[in-house]
RNA sequence: GGCUCUAUAGUUCAAGGGAUAGAAUAGAAGUUUCCUAAACUUUUGAUCCAGGUUCGAGUCCUGGUGGAGCUACCA
């Protein structure tokens, strides 16, 4: 529609005030006002000079006689607003009715690939709310992009080295006593967290003896004997001592098990992992060509540098004195790496806004490599989680667990839906599966639908609400729609064409909303947002809403508005299907 | 100190440089003979401050102020 007023508009702008106009910008009328679209004139006061009102009239006049959609039109200052006709929103919605894939746009498998990665987690500890934040903006992402036409991988890396993970270990050795996810019973992630809280824990004991003894702290952080023990220990890893290995395995695999079951409750998966223990020694040989080109430079002590004060950034260490690589240096090498495993074209990282400079940095540098792909290269960047009582921290265990949290939403879901009292006839795991699907769909809705870049507060108590702006919310409205069409005993699936109904206001501004969609996924896609999809899918629920409360349905007594009511309702519900899948949550056929 | 992000109703969030800044929640008042009241309708209430650019600024620019993060030969 906008193409076809886009080249009207201009021809008018040519035969009426001789002029050359390049662009057309337009913009939804907004509700207080009569019409559907709207152009802004004084955009063309620089082309054509005069009084808006007037050029406004003599281009809806022109558009009105040339343009079999425009019905009609009104000026507001410099507003002109144009009403489209009942045929054309008619004819788009029977497109729209029929086409089950609406918005979805196919990758076509000829294009290169974008490559998505969140979570990334440390095999030390379990995920928390912070991870559920990576986890859903990650895999929501990866589906909207793909939703958009691009093959999609999902990957992680996870952190399965370093001296955390030998800090566990240790900790097990000593406290353990052979303990195992089966003799314990608990998940294995949880039992690793465990044993890395006790390290933490006995090392603050030493810190404080050797105080005690006349230490200054810094000196007893740095000679406490676990700690010392610790770092031997990752020296035998590093060289591949078999004990040390072996362990490492065993409770890595412990960490996985605990891992993908919090990833099957959260509903999120990956294409492939990536593991540190593989790629930390990657990228040193790219430095050592970026040393030969020049990108690089050595200092006096053999430590490889980059320059970017020209930039406006800092100078930063690619490789250490030692030879061994840094953080940087491991990155470099993976995006490297990755892009030859797969035909590639974008590369996307879920990390928080912790890292912003590091990010940066590495995109600079992988374009001063002469790697052309570095300006697709994406930092998806998020707010932290913030919790009234402060900042998370897993060393003083105020974190929220992400299973805990899980299981506080299927609760307060399970608690809501008794007291209404509507699940008569479920089974109880019918019950227990729909408890979960609220439950959780509060919790990605409420966290999906913040701008990604902003912090969330989160209040465990209260925060998560079944009314409003929330995932209950809208679900409920797709519950309902999916009860119409059981109850909808006639055949609504034959198409009815303009002169056979004239549009309610009501359904008219549905409408409008349901053509926005395959918009809103495109942008979603480029910005990197769910929010844009959340927001979409809440107000296609509001307009329903209202047009739910305005016009009967199945009470209608015109057959053929209630076929074509029932079509909307059953269109709207797939969209809201389409649009949750996006966001990670699923929608119920009762609630 | 330097750099980055952020600031909108009491609270949680919206607003592609465009019209009278929208929702939700909390507060006040109402609506169930049709389809699920987890709904709907009405109502009170906000752009951190000072300049600038523009026909037009919550949005862009400059300078403040508040909040957060980064500024490791940790990851």
């Amino acid at each position: 529609m906008q193409n076809t007023l886009k080249v009207a508009v201009i021809k008018g702008f040519k035969e009426i005030f001789d002029v050359d106009i390049d662009n057309v910008e337009f913009q939804a009328t907004k509700k207080d006002f009569e019409g559907d679209i709207t152009i802004v004139i004084f955009a063309f006061l620089r082309f054509v000079k005069g009084n808006p009102v007037e050029i406004g009239t003599k281009l809806g006049t022109y558009l009105k006689e040339n343009v079999a959609e425009i019905s009609d039109f009104n000026v507001v200052k410099g507003f002109l607003n144009l009403v489209i006709s009942d045929a054309y929103f008619i004819s788009d919605f029977n497109k729209i009715k029929d086409n089950a894939t609406f918005g979805i746009v196919e990758p076509n498998p000829d294009d290169k690939a974008v490559m998505v990665e969140y979570s990334s987690p440390n095999t030390n500890k379990p995920l928390h709310l912070g991870h559920i934040r990576n986890n859903l903006l990650g895999y929501s992402v990866a589906e909207i992009i793909k939703a958009s036409g691009k093959k999609v991988y999902k990957t992680q890396i996870i952190n399965d080295r370093g001296i955390h993970i030998c800090k566990s270990m240790l900790a097990w050795q000593r406290f353990g006593n052979g303990e195992t996810p089966e003799t314990s019973g608990l998940k294995g992630d949880k039992l690793v967290g465990n044993y890395y809280v006790a390290f933490d824990k006995a090392y603050k004991e030493e810190i404080t003896q050797l105080i005690a003894q006349g230490k200054t702290e810094e000196e007893a952080k740095k000679q406490a004997p676990i700690l010392l023990e610790a770092q031997q220990m990752l020296l035998k890893w590093e060289a591949g001592d078999e004990e040390i290995v072996s362990l490492w395995k065993t409770m890595n695999e412990w960490v996985y098990a605990g891992f993908n079951e919090t990833y099957k409750e959260l509903g999120v998966d990956f294409d492939k992992n990536y593991y540190e223990s593989n790629t930390y020694l990657l990228g040193k040989d790219v430095v050592a060509e970026g040393l030969k080109k020049g990108v690089f430079y050595k200092k006096e002590d053999g430590s490889v540098w980059i320059d970017l004060t020209a930039e406006g950034l800092d100078e930063k260490i690619v490789l250490r004195s030692d030879g061994t690589a840094v953080y940087m240096t491991q990155d470099i090498g993976t995006a490297i790496e990755r892009f030859k495993d797969y035909d590639l074209n974008e590369l996307v990282y879920t990390v928080g806004n912790e890292q912003d400079y590091h990010f940066k940095v590495l995109f600079l540098i992988l374009e001063k490599l002469g790697f052309d792909w570095a300006k697709n290269c994406y930092h998806l960047s998020y707010g932290m989680v913030d919790l009234p009582s402060g900042k998370m921290k897993s060393r003083e265990g105020t974190v929220v667990d992400a299973d805990d949290l899980m299981l506080e939403m299927t609760d307060t879901a399970r608690t809501i839906s008794q007291d209404l009292g509507k699940l008569e006839g479920y089974s109880t795991e019918e019950k227990e599966g729909l408890y979960k699907t609220i439950g959780l769909g509060a919790l990605k809705y409420y966290i999906l639908k913040v701008d990604p870049k902003k912090r969330i507060m989160f209040d465990p108590e209260e925060s998560v609400d079944f009314a409003g702006n929330t995932g209950p919310f809208i679900q409920y409205t797709y519950a309902r729609i999916q009860s119409i069409l059981r109850k909808a005993d006639f055949d609504f699936s034959i198409t009815l064409s303009a002169n056979e109904i004239a549009l309610h206001q009501k359904e008219r501004e549905l409408i409008k909303q349901i053509q926005l969609f395959p918009e809103v996924i495109q942008n979603a896609a480029s910005n990197h947002s769910p929010a844009l999809i959340a927001n979409f899918t809440y107000d296609l629920v509001k307009e329903y809403n209202s047009f739910y409360q305005t016009v009967p349905i199945l009470g209608c007594e015109n057959e053929k508005e209630k076929i074509f009511r029932t079509q909307l309702s059953n269109t709207v519900a797939e969209i809201i299907k389409s649009a949750f899948k996006l966001l990670g949550i699923e929608v119920p056929e009762r609630m």
